[in-house]
DNA sequence: TGATCTTAGTTTATATAATAAACTAATTCG
DNA sequence: CGAATTAGTTTATTATATAAACTAAGATCA
């Protein structure tokens, strides 16, 4: 049970001013009282603690409005770095960025999926260990390590419950990290849940109070933003959307229920459907959506395949819209290489379905951070449990 | 842009012991600053001032553990009455309560469909009319007004946007009310999203901090509880999944889409089936689900029929739970008067369909407010937009 | 029975942080 | 050049939570 105390207030207002600073800087601590509604004295006082905590920083004199210049401040993204790891079906990608997301290292690395757990989490940390070595002299240093992996996480400790894709069951992945690197903070999450927290702080999110990242690959899974916060539901299941049937009478999906939406808006789909047209020769080890949308624009049986994906992501994604109401959806992962090839259909499918038109009708948008959004967001999920928790912002 | 000040952590503190003593009384202020762990003198204060504001009274001297025995402290259900009314598709349900929720005075009044908006309104003003002049002399009176409406609502200015079962379209509802009692608080709202609340205050919902309550009856409406808030979207849709996508290639709805669910989870299944099967004897005027269930008992075409629609029921419970991952959901309206008979099978196919299990599967229970829930959530809007506001509950 | 221990609740003094108002600093404008 | 304006700091005040001391009223046990 949360209760107030006046350092609790404090901690607030310091939150809030220093997300007003990273989110419009330059900023003078004169805007900052007016904006806030904040007394100019308390403005001053929590700028200077956040000044000396080195996440502030003034940066010169501004314009005079008829007065006094303004000394402005910025946002310190070199107060400390930020680890964030991808974990795919058969690859690693791991950056290491600044406070800001700006990417100061990166590496990529394959590995087969016949691999055992030992040997990927092996490969995994040796990753970690670079992004570490290469992290540069910050008043913090590396402040944290986010993950992101392909199932449903149980977050409080950071074990992976069910990943499908990688036939792994309850696997503790954050213990083994945690006794690794002990003094720095470890999160494991969903790969679409911090691929949305990315695209909120550093992509395509960022305007939106609500919003639903969809992540369409071989399937479909979705990070869901209400209030500017990352919703988890009651066990971390919370977004789990591929799963929604969208024909109670149509084909098999591997999770045991029939018509699955992800077996019809999804590059299992457009696998199936290429076989079906004979079009096998796409469906080699290094199948891409890029290529093949590069393709589309000169083969109509290719485009109309995207087509018919981009249909059926419209389906499923009128239901988003009834169960979130959001003000936008980002459509990420593979299939949003296919850009509108894709999305152009969904959006025409909703427009075509949906109840009431003006009203509910969000802004269905590719993802900006593209591939980069879930190692970003892994990044970025260190930066909000260590430097900008969102608690306060909601209401 | 919420900022913090003392006064704020005050008034987040009395609203946090003000919680507590209507959650479990009797208790008293040694417990209330154990639990909360606020200091006792605080308690004292802020009980002091509760009890000065009539929410609270000392109902007497507890048991001792040992030691001086402790004054108890009860909520003042009689502080004031709230009115809570549900407009449906052709009747009106008003009801007077006590801030406990119980039932001072109702009154239940139909009306042809035929009859134009402002006979509706003009009736519904007469019905609250009625309830204002039975309210007891408390403290506080009447302390607002709460209206359940089957469409969607624009909730600041009060206005119902959409309501297709009554043809209404931009009605400002609320402005008229407002008008006519300029003095007192008027909520207008959808009467899923209202039912919810009346089931998280007063009903099956009390224990859950995310639950989504079903409305099921002619249509499919939702009212989603997240963080022991009402989540209602940008616009006030998100809920509305009766229009959730379960069959591509199914039968149109009269939204304009396909196969949604409300054509196969709902009265409008049920009416159809038993069309099909040459039931038509029970497609009168006083059609009942409640009587079907009975008759069900020793009808076993009735059962199926009533089975079939549970089954699709759970098929969209899939949809519900994979949205919100709630704790619970429960199963008002109409279609729950068939208790087991269709509540049984939705569970079944959840169990069935479900990805995985033990993590994700909800409680999927009964309202427990039955026909009165949307009536009882209305008082419940006022409740707690008036005397118990749900801001500093969530985290 | 009465001394001591417990628990409930109040009073008093103190600490923290926001605020208002007065102040200094630096600039524009006429 | 002086008045007006804007930026930012200093100082005194206020609201509130808290700790600690205190009063109240019971239980326990020799």
């Amino acid at each position: 049970m949360r209760i107030g105390n006046i350092s609790l207030v404090k901690k607030m207002n310091k939150q809030l001013v220093l997300k007003l600073i990273r989110d419009q800087h330059p900023i003078s601590r004169a805007d900052i009282a007016k904006t806030t509604g904040l007394n100019k004295a308390t403005v001053s006082a929590l700028v200077d603690e956040l000044i000396a905590e080195h996440f502030v920083h003034e940066s010169g004199i501004g314009e005079s409005t008829g007065g006094r210049r303004p000394l402005m401040l910025r946002f310190n993204a070199d107060a400390g770095s930020l680890v964030g790891v991808e974990l795919g079906v058969n690859y690693l990608y791991a950056v290491l960025t600044n406070l800001n997301a700006d990417i100061l290292w990166e590496q990529r690395r394959s590995f087969r999926p016949s691999e055992g757990q030992e040997a990927i989490i092996g490969e995994m940390m040796e990753l970690i260990e670079a992004a570490i070595r290469r992290a540069p002299a910050t008043p913090y240093g590396v402040m944290g390590i986010g993950i992101g992996v392909p199932g449903v996480v149980h977050t409080e400790s950071g074990t992976v419950i069910f990943a499908p894709n990688l036939r792994w069951d309850d696997v503790a992945l954050a213990a083994v990290l945690r006794q690794r690197w002990p003094e720095r903070p470890v999160i494991v999450e969903n790969e679409a849940k911090l691929a949305a927290l990315g695209e909120k702080w550093f992509g395509a999110g960022n305007e939106f109070a609500h919003f639903v990242y969809i992540s369409a690959g071989i399937g479909i899974g979705a990070g869901v933003v209400l209030h500017h916060q990352l919703y988890r539901g009651v066990s971390g299941l919370a977004g789990e959307i591929g799963h929604h049937t969208i024909d109670v009478n149509g084909i098999r999906c591997s999770c045991g229920n029939i018509g699955c939406w992800e077996m019809y808006a999804s590059e299992k789909y457009i696998e199936r459907r290429l076989a079906e047209e004979g079009r096998s020769e796409w469906l080699d080890d290094r199948f891409s959506i890029a290529a093949m949308a590069l393709a589309a624009e000169s083969d109509e049986q290719l485009a109309r395949i995207l087509e018919e994906t981009g249909r059926y992501l419209g389906v499923g994604l009128l239901q988003v819209i009834y169960a979130y109401n959001p003000e936008a959806v980002i459509i990420g992962g593979p299939l949003a290489q296919a850009g509108e090839y894709v999305i152009g259909p969904a959006r025409q499918e909703v427009r075509k379905r949906i109840l009431v038109k003006k009203e509910s009708e969000p802004s269905i948008i590719a993802s900006k951070l593209k591939e980069k959004s879930c190692a970003i967001g892994a990044a970025a999920s260190v930066l909000e449990a260590v430097v900008l928790p969102p608690e306060f912002a909601a209401v």
